[in-house]
DNA sequence: CTTTATGCAAAAACTTTGCACCGAG
DNA sequence: CTCGGTGCAAAGTTTTTGCATAAAG
């Protein structure tokens, strides 16, 4: 149960990057809203409650290194928004989760079944692509707003 | 074995816009580069070889016709652009095909096999969501790419 | 002390909007 | 003729960059 953040410090002392206060606090913020789906924005506007001084370019900075490093991923919802998220299982190196996608309230839900092997595994067969990860969005209807359309 | 152009000027002609030269123009480019994955730039240059005095303005109010209409995709490349492509299959409502990017070359491949009826099904069971259609991109490194880094 | 990171503001990239004029129906 | 569409330029948005200063190591 190893603290994210050791494992960060670590990820950036390897790379030769420094370990600075807001690069930490751009990260707790994103792991305080694990499963929130936060753009640049809404991180910056959290990180500056607590450390006002912080500049949106360091936020943008930041965003670029933690995804470069793959701490968190970079969550692009084709509606022109993109938001950000954390890894959850750095070490083990799994694909991300989906995605479905409400078009009525925009509402994300993710979903933790991969079920893609299968289907990696004929396209990889077929055209002799190497494939490393993968992103798959579903759009549709939750639950809430299928009912508010009746049948 | 239908023209799109007359599917286009019928479908203008049903939601009540006009048909202009300059949104032919614009599907134009975009049916003579099918599988080129444009961009906004792109199709504007190439438009503009023909047309020379169209506006980019024109060029972006168009392209979100097209895609309101159904008739383009508008594919996010999670890498900050933004592409059309032409959808082959208007009548029959088919889900769009999958995406190959290779993480060295950038080349684009497109899939046409679907495959993920099942998943569908599973995913929709599970969580109560209505799927209506879905984008699956995989990451990777195709054969040349691939090559490259020896085994 | 050296080098990288930060904050600020300016710039860049991309897209949208307001408005007068134009053209499809 | 009428109303929507166009081109242009200006304005928005979002992200990146240059530079002097600050801080990490």
């Amino acid at each position: 149960m190893k603290e994210n953040a050791n494992n960060f410090n670590d990820k950036l002392k390897e790379k030769g990057y420094k370990i600075t206060f807001q690069r930490k606090q751009v990260l707790d913020v994103i792991k305080d809203n694990e499963g929130k789906h936060l753009n640049s924005e809404e991180i910056y506007n959290l990180v500056k409650e607590k450390s006002p001084d912080i500049g949106i370019a360091t936020v943008y900075r930041t965003l670029s290194l933690l995804d470069k490093m793959g701490l968190i991923y970079k969550v692009d919802l084709d509606e022109g928004s993109v938001k950000y998220e954390l890894d959850r299982d750095l070490d083990s190196h799994r694909h991300r989760h989906h995605h479905l996608i409400c078009l009525d309230c925009n509402e994300i839900v993710e979903v933790e079944e991969d079920l893609l092997d299968d289907i990696e595994e004929k396209i990889s067969a077929k055209h002799n692509f190497f494939i490393k990860d993968h992103s798959v969005k579903f759009y549709g209807y939750c639950i809430k707003c299928r009912d508010k359309y009746g049948d």
